[in-house]
RNA sequence: GGGCUCUUAGCUCAGCUGGUUCAGAGCACCUGCCUUACAAGCAGGGGGUCACUGGUUCGAACCCAGUAGGGCCCACCA
């Protein structure tokens, strides 16, 4: 059989991605095994994948594959978000485009369309992940608009209502003007921006005299409804009762006083505007004060705004400006640098709006969510450094806002029989609430189409906090035993900037719904950076085609370019060179498995050496897989990765291949070749949850497998003994083999020329391992001696000398200045040594242990310099 | 403004309880090799004042304090 000397990834993935799934090994049941389970999080339902999803799945995949060949019962659910702000936004913008206006359609229609967009473009990001390798249980794949997702977020609200914990409020709420929504404080982000900061002159009444108020938006003066100084501000004494006058609107407002008042900033003198600003909100409150509102939804001016009215606020600004500074109202502008609220979603200014909205009382909820990751442990942040952030969060908790005024989410089943603020009732059901309404509202008569139900959604993440449970049945059936086996799930992987949005209230949700945390760990990736260290962003055109990635470099590649440098938490800056890596390393394999294809196996005894490099690569081997589950467990998976590959490319291909290998066109003997396969197949499954598509490959044809066989559900290897002896012995004889190798290449002399090799041992070395020695360095015998050789080059492991006879001049003076470089280091070496040692201090107070260490070092110094010194002696 | 965190080789980062020759890895770089598995490879090599300043200690990349400079999160100063 002819084997191709490329690895061609290509070919290979389908077929065993299609291989895994017709065989069902991602498909899983509750048993009497131990379970494993992620959830994913959930990607837009319209999403297609970006590097972040790349690292992200990539990861629990590796988790999840690890945790299937580790003999537990892993299940992957996979599933996604309706996203409902970015969908809803989407859907808008491609009606758009058709020319419809959203406004034209009822409620029903646009769900309509809604639904076609995410039927025709959902289930996108899915296929792709399994590209990308991905072993989620497909069968289980959910969707949180979905009917039983759905209905789980109407039965939690109305719990929630029903214990006190929903309320209805008129607040204060960010407003983004172009969704025309509200949005939760975690969906507000703030910005720097230049911006003026205006002096504008309001005149006092009764008076000739001015005050100056600085503000940033002139515009909202319209809507003023006080003037507030500090009560200590000794400037202001005699404006004390006064009233002022309103430019442009001519308004009589009062002025207050109240110490909120910063006597340093501006002018010492603030204007309130209630409807407009949160904490202008909280001093008309206490001071009594009117509230007007100015703007529309869609932040142009109402009819208050005079003959401003139906003109953005942005424009306003301009104009107004310009209108105070012609009337003499304008003392000067500076400019000022502010933060400013604007929408995740749209980027829109988000604009402090009073409204009735739905709120859901936080700090109850959140205490055994805090004390889950602070006090008991029961939920681990990795990193830990999280732990800090989700703390503060938690202890600031507000009200979360959990409605929004859009179409595709699940509505709030709230229901209205009349128009007074508390006439409405709370069910999940259009009968309920009809009895609900009859007799709260005292009236026996009510009919079912008299209700009229609250037109708003809820938030995206009022449905996705439900996740690990609901996608295990959990809220509907409490008690299914899905739920009771699958969850607590043990891993989630995500990404710091939802920590809020999502792992937090998930975390709440989990203890108020099943009194139990949702997941044991939290492994939180970084953002995925370009080499400049900028975030991939579509609009910067920096992110890689993800599907391209993996055409260029297989999914394998592209995943171990990932994991390579993804420490947990850390920020990832992508580099397609990293892909390249994983791909080369993919190919090595492929050829590790070539050079062991092509070999005949025959009847013949085993060579010494391959025996002993057999048995130093097994312990070897074990020593690695005792590191790789540290790693492991401490969620270092790159540091896991990087344990297999340097074990798979150095250890095995570069030391163990190279020591077994049979001189050319001979035959190989079985036991050897027994072994090594045995060996090699460890490797293929150490690196499986990395690589699976290659490893499966390779797998599949060293031997025929049944189904039953297949490397995705093969056993970890067992801890095995490590004999330190050997590795120890094996570090001293490379040492001896990179010392021959640097004479060879220092003197130009090729391979094929064979070499003698002296000996002046004063080591305690295993003969043994001259074989090896001799193998890999093309070394025909090696003498031992007992006085240094004349004529040679030398060099020196630990206090032997090896010496390498020359024909044709030896340049003396080198080898002298070599040897003396040698013997200052190893000189001051053991100054350093014994200065520590005769430190009674030392002595006295560093562990035995240590002391002992110090007492070796320097009887190891003692000797090389023995050596050096007979060496140079011998040469001069 | 508050909190957290980081600064180690050209780049990205390890360094876990202060103690092995502890100053590391991968990549990049330099040199030599198309050696019969692999040039997507092999072998060899150079490279760091562990940000700075002090302190604690027998001993500090590691602990403490301060300084400088990054990053993240939170916060209503108009």
């Amino acid at each position: 059989m002819e084997i191709p000397s490329k690895y061609n990834p290509q070919s290979t993935e389908s077929h065993w991605y299609e291989y895994w799934m017709e065989n069902g090994y991602f498909h899983s049941v509750p048993d009497e095994r131990e379970p494993y389970s992620i959830v994913i999080p959930p990607p837009n339902v319209t999403g297609v994948l970006h590097m972040g999803h790349m690292l992200n799945n990539t990861l629990q995949d590796v988790l999840i594959r690890r945790a299937r060949i580790l003999g537990k019962n892993a299940c992957w659910v996979a599933g996604t978000d309706h996203a409902s702000i970015a969908t809803e936004a989407k859907v808008v913008a491609k009606l758009k485009e058709q020319g419809i206006s959203k406004n034209d359609l009822t409620r029903d229609e646009f769900l309509k369309h809604a639904w076609d967009w995410t039927h025709q473009y959902g289930g996108i990001i899915l296929e792709q992940l399994k590209k990308l390798g991905c072993s989620c249980d497909w069968d289980r794949t959910a969707f949180t608009m979905d009917k039983e997702r759905y209905d789980s977020v109407i039965k939690v609200f109305v719990d929630l209502y029903n214990k006190g914990l929903i309320y209805r409020g008129y607040r204060m709420v960010n407003w983004d003007p172009e969704a025309q929504t509200t949005l939760s404080d975690e969906e507000v982000i703030y910005e720097e921006k230049q911006g003026l900061l205006y002096y504008l002159a309001y005149p006092i009444e009764g008076s000739d005299e001015n005050v100056t108020i600085a503000t940033t938006r002139p515009e909202t003066i319209l809507g003023d409804t006080a003037i507030c100084i500090n009560p200590n501000d000794e400037r202001f004494k005699h404006l004390k009762g006064k009233n002022v006058i309103v430019p442009i609107c001519n308004r009589v407002i009062p002025i207050i006083e109240d110490d909120y008042v910063d006597m340093e900033f501006g002018t010492g003198c603030l204007k309130v505007t209630p409807a407009h600003d949160i904490n202008d909100k909280a001093l008309g409150e206490k001071h009594n004060l009117e509230t007007i509102d100015i703007f529309n939804d869609d932040a142009t001016l109402n009819s208050y705004g005079l003959h401003y009215q139906g003109k953005d606020r942005f424009v306003v600004r301009k104009e107004i400006s310009k209108e105070l500074e012609a009337n003499g109202f304008l003392v000067k502008m500076e400019n000022y640098v502010n933060k400013v609220g604007t929408s995740e979603r749209t980027k829109a200014v988000i604009e402090p709006k009073l409204s009735d909205q739905w709120f859901l009382k936080m700090e109850d909820l959140v205490k055994p969510a805090l004390e889950a990751v602070m006090d008991s442990g029961e939920v681990k942040l990795h990193p830990k450094k999280f732990e800090n952030t989700y703390r503060h969060w938690m202890e600031n908790v507000r009200d979360w806002n959990i409605s929004r005024q859009l179409w595709w989410g699940q509505q709030i089943p709230a229901f209205y029989y009349g128009d007074g603020q508390d006439d409405f009732v709370v069910s999940a059901t259009d009968e309920d609430a009809l009895a609900l309404a009859k007799s709260k509202s005292g009236n026996p008569h009510l009919k079912l189409d008299a209700l009229r139900q609250d037109a708003d959604v809820l938030d995206t993440w009022f449905s996705s906090w439900l996740w690990p449970i609901s996608v295990f049945g959990g809220i509907l059936e409490p008690d299914n035993k899905e739920i009771n086996y699958y969850y607590p799930t043990n891993d989630l992987v995500t990404g710091p900037d939802i920590l809020f949005f999502w792992v937090a209230r998930m975390i709440v949700a989990g203890y108020e719904f099943r009194n139990k945390k949702p997941f044991e760990n939290v492994y939180f990736t970084g953002l995925v950076r370009d080499k400049q260290r900028r975030k991939m962003s579509k609009s910067l055109g920096n992110s890689p085609d993800a599907l391209k990635l993996i055409d260029d470099y297989g999914a394998d590649g592209v995943r171990v370019g990932l994991l390579l440098s993804s420490a947990a938490g850390n920020d990832l800056m992508f580099d397609e060179d990293l892909c390249q890596q994983g791909k080369n390393f993919a190919n090595k394999i492929w050829n590790g498995f070539r050079l062991i294809k092509g070999w005949e196996v025959s009847d013949i005894p085993q060579p010494e050496a391959s025996k002993l490099g057999l048995e130093w690569y097994e312990t070897k081997l074990n020593k690695t897989v005792l590191e790789i589950d540290d790693h492991f467990n401490k969620f270092r998976i790159s540091d896991a990765l990087m344990a297999v590959y340097k074990l798979v490319r150095d250890d095995y291909s570069s030391w163990l291949l190279e020591i077994i290998k049979p001189a050319y066109q001979q035959p190989i003997d079985k036991e050897t070749f027994d072994r090594v396969i045995q060996l090699f197949e460890q490797n293929l499954i150490l690196l499986h949850p990395f690589m699976p598509f290659l490893t499966e490959e390779v797998w599949q044809h060293i031997s025929k497998r049944s189904p039953e066989e297949a490397l995705v559900i093969a056993k970890w290897p067992t801890e095995g003994a490590i004999d330190a002896m050997l590795l120890t012995q094996f570090e001293f004889t490379a040492e001896v083999i990179a010392g021959v190798r640097t004479i060879r290449k220092e003197k130009n002399i090729p391979m094929k020329e064979s070499l003698e090799l002296s000996v002046l041992n004063t080591e305690d070395v295993d003969k043994d391992w001259d074989v090896i020695i001799s193998k890999l360095t093309n070394i025909s015998t090696i003498t031992y001696i007992d006085a240094p050789l004349e004529g040679a080059l030398t060099f020196r492991v630990k206090s032997n000398e090896y010496f390498v006879p020359m024909d044709g001049a030896i340049d003396i003076e080198t080898e002298i200045l070599k040897i003396k470089a040698e013997l200052k280091y190893t000189e001051g070496f053991l100054l350093s040594v014994r200065k520590k040692l005769s430190n009674e201090r030392f002595v006295n107070n560093a562990p035995e242990q240590v002391i002992a260490i110090e007492r070796k070092k320097q009887a190891d110094a003692e000797a090389k310099i023995d050596t050096l010194e007979k060496s140079l002696a011998s040469l001069s």
